[in-house]
DNA sequence: TACAGGATGTT
DNA sequence: AACATCCTGTA
């Protein structure tokens, strides 16, 4: 297949992969109910694609815009796969259109959130694509990258939602370039996780520090790898099982210790991890011994559009004065 | 240093 | 509303 017809007015070549962001926002300039079957399909595509869910469950239902919105909500669900995820966004995007908001086409672009946040959405005229992340949608995000989770960021047990801060210095920071706010601490964000508490998002796990629980979970929570069990090579390959392509790159890149962008939240960083061996003399009452110590030191880099990279100090952690040439940049 | 939560400002 | 900042106080 080479390309589809996605608009009922206009046609448009699309690859197989999916559609291109000014594709996609020829698609939300339509109204849905002008949508052909193959808009459809895309819309379903890229909704699915949104919010994590199995595309591949997915199929062409051939029913054009106008037979989408003639469905009841019932009939709906019952004939769609995810169906009460695809019409609450299908609600949220006629919402928009009708209340004359000039920014609606970008919405359905952006929602990486929550079904519940999408309706709130719709009223902020204002929100760039920068601020619609949640605090916790951003801390989801990095227990889900193997370049942050486990050692930044690492669930405790998974299923009961219990995770742990590794490194808050760093999560601060990378919360803070996220944000625009370069002076984020571990200060400001545990305010923020206190507040979470309230809302009944999360829960402080009392008695353990820097460990929270998220109360709610996402479906289809990615899983990272174990990297603490298997030597190198497994870790890579189970990467490549488990990850696609361009992730289990990235997990290599991490591996051979080479410095490698994230593009969880923040493509504009990068992470160098790097294990380093330090003999430490220790006394006991009696004996003197040495004892080497590894430690995963890591390094934040931040990214410039040439690839180079300047290291972030992040007090006190150490600091490389150099520049640093980026050796691959991401696939994705 | 982590943590609880009040007060107030910002977007 | 969802933080960000600042702060008082406790452990």
């Amino acid at each position: 297949m080479s390309g589809t017809t996605i608009l009922t007015e206009e046609v448009e070549v699309i690859s197989t992969d999916g559609l291109s962001s000014s594709e996609l926002a020829k698609l939300f300039l339509i109204p849905p109910s002008r949508w052909s079957e193959d808009g459809v399909f895309a819309w379903m595509q890229h909704v699915c694609d949104q919010f994590d869910l199995d595309t591949s469950t997915l199929k062409n239902l051939h029913i054009n815009g106008k037979e989408l919105q003639m469905l009841s909500q019932t009939e709906f669900e019952k004939r769609i796969p995810f169906g009460n995820i695809l019409w609450a966004h299908l609600q949220f995007l006629i919402t928009c259109r009708t209340s004359d908001n000039p920014e609606l086409t970008k919405y359905g672009m952006v929602n990486k959130a929550v079904i519940p946040s999408i309706k709130r959405r719709c009223n902020e005229p204002h929100n760039s694509a920068g601020n619609c992340y949640y605090l916790y949608e951003f801390l989801l995000a990095l227990l889900q990258d193997p370049l942050t989770c486990p050692h930044l960021i690492r669930w405790l047990d998974i299923k009961l939602g219990v995770f742990k801060l590794m490194k808050t210095k760093v999560v601060s920071w990378m919360w803070g370039q996220h944000k625009k706010k370069p002076e984020m601490s571990y200060e400001t964000l545990g305010r923020s996780l206190r507040y979470y508490s309230q809302k009944g998002i999360l829960r402080k796990v009392i008695g353990y520090h820097l460990t929270y629980q998220f109360r709610f979970l996402p479906k289809n929570l990615k899983v990272v790898p174990s990297l603490e069990k298997c030597s190198e090579e497994q870790e890579i390959q189970g990467a490549r099982d488990e990850w696609p392509p361009c992730l289990s790159s990235r997990l290599k890149a991490v591996a051979l210790n080479e410095v490698f962008p994230l593009s969880v939240g923040t493509p504009n960083l990068a992470l160098l991890y790097k294990t380093v061996t330090t003999a430490n003399a220790s006394q006991n009452t009696r004996h003197e011994t040495t004892q080497d110590i590894r430690q995963k030191v890591i390094h934040v880099f931040k990214l410039s559009p040439q690839g180079v990279v300047s290291e972030v100090q992040l007090s006190p952690e150490p600091q490389i004065s150099r520049p640093v040439k980026i050796l691959r940049l991401s696939n994705d």
